[in-house]
DNA sequence: ATCCAGATTGACCGGTCAGTCAACGCCCGG
DNA sequence: CCGGGCGTTGACTGACCGGTCAATCTGGAT
């Protein structure tokens, strides 16, 4: 949360053990140097929720079994429920964890001195970002949570309406100030913004969309040029004009 | 299949009974005119296809038993398994006989001598009136197939991408033939486009977004719109030209 | 040395379902 | 009127898996 998503940021950085100043029941005291350093008393919950996203990416959140994601971390069936009330919730807390990393990171846009375009560019950047960065929880919050319409999705739809709420804050005030056309509905837009990014992750997750380092950079550029600029070409004969279908 | 879908058409008219001309198995012979035609012999494979449409719509198809499935049909359980093998194949049935129906349609729209925006506009039409005719058929589409990357979205993936590949062969040629911009990579952009309408769709199944028919009918101006026009307005002065992140 | 609290273990329980199957009945042809 | 096949029924089974819990371990404090 603290980390102001300044350039080049992402979510993808706090994956293994690096991971602390989190909120509530994650502050383990480590007991430090209990006399001279001994190998390094390793913070079990957060070994289960690394475990747990590689199971959950790998095999999916109902496909899998508790017992796979204490295998994965190397702990007894029992110590997973010792740190969590149920296997839900550990989709809960991966969920929350990442997504408010990313509300903070497009409010933190938002509040930048950029242009309407370069906002949504550092957005999308951010997202993909997060996606190279650590693919299976990106593929996780995806799958399981934000395209679930049963279970997850209905629970945290309010956490997941954020951040389209944020992202329309940026197309409306664009709007307002003339960068973007005014009649747009910045709702809608924003919809459409983070709806094309979504689609672009899952077409790498399944395997659609070739994954290198220069398709992710491509794909920034592609998706905010689509967005802002549009697909048609400028001086190009356009039949309709301000578009829509010309018989019912 | 037959339907051509000249103008209007969407995949939202045969739910009910008054589906026939399918594929393999659905070839009931209903025995027509025993003596002088008693009540109906209902097709039961058909029944119980519906009733798992509705089922699967507001419980999901993991969270639903099948005995909710032969309950909402009105049979008993054990016909479920005299039409089909197996739980899954009831929801394979469902999506690989909707998705053909689009499929077709985009293929048919493409075929048009229409302008590439106004294909769009069509295929958007298409997808949109489909939702909004039988939401429920596309809303076990979307999220139990399309969207998800485990179980079903692997099996049908061969399927889900043709869709994308119709798309960006229109996309493509209006590209070549310079109402397009002539740099689009037009499978990134069929993607765009095909994301933003199930994002909306989403929105719809989610209850996030207005349910109503203008609104439906203002959402395919809007996405047609932002996709092919862009959001920035003609004149606006943007600051960079063809846009990259100015760093890095 | 002793104690305790929290960490850790894994066998076990209980409930849930997908899928099976033996039986029944209805209709039709002979 | 009889026979057989297909449509139909629903109780049952076997496997699977989330969650519990009593026992055991560990390491610091006294």
């Amino acid at each position: 949360m603290a980390a102001a998503p300044r350039g080049r940021a992402s979510a993808g950085e706090s994956a293994s053990s690096a991971d602390n100043g989190d909120s509530r029941a994650t502050a383990r005291k480590p007991r430090r140097r209990s006399r001279a350093a001994r190998a390094e008393p390793v913070d079990k919950r957060r070994l289960i929720l690394d475990a747990a996203v590689r199971v959950f990416a790998h095999r999916g959140f109902h496909s899998c079994r508790v017992s796979d994601v204490a295998d994965e971390a190397g702990v007894a069936y029992g110590l997973v429920y010792h740190y969590f009330g149920s296997k839900e919730e550990i989709l809960d807390t991966l969920f929350v964890e990442r997504w408010q990393l990313m509300l903070d990171a497009i409010e933190a846009i938002d509040h930048s001195d950029a242009s309407a375009r370069e906002k949504l560019e550092l957005v999308a950047s951010f997202i993909i970002d997060s996606y190279r960065h650590s693919p299976e929880v990106m593929k996780v919050i995806i799958v399981e949570v934000t395209r679930a319409a049963h279970s997850f999705g209905r629970e945290h739809l309010e956490h997941i309406n954020k951040a389209y709420d944020r992202i329309a804050l940026i197309v409306e005030a664009a709007s307002r100030e003339g960068a973007f056309k005014p009649d747009i509905d910045a709702r809608f837009a924003a919809m459409c913004f983070y709806g094309a990014i979504e689609q672009l992750l899952s077409g790498w997750i399944f395997g659609l969309l070739p994954r290198t380092d220069e398709e992710y950079e491509r794909a920034k550029g592609l998706v905010v040029e689509t967005i802002c600029g549009g697909l048609e070409a400028p001086g190009a004969p356009t039949p309709a004009g301000p578009g829509l279908l010309p018989r019912q």
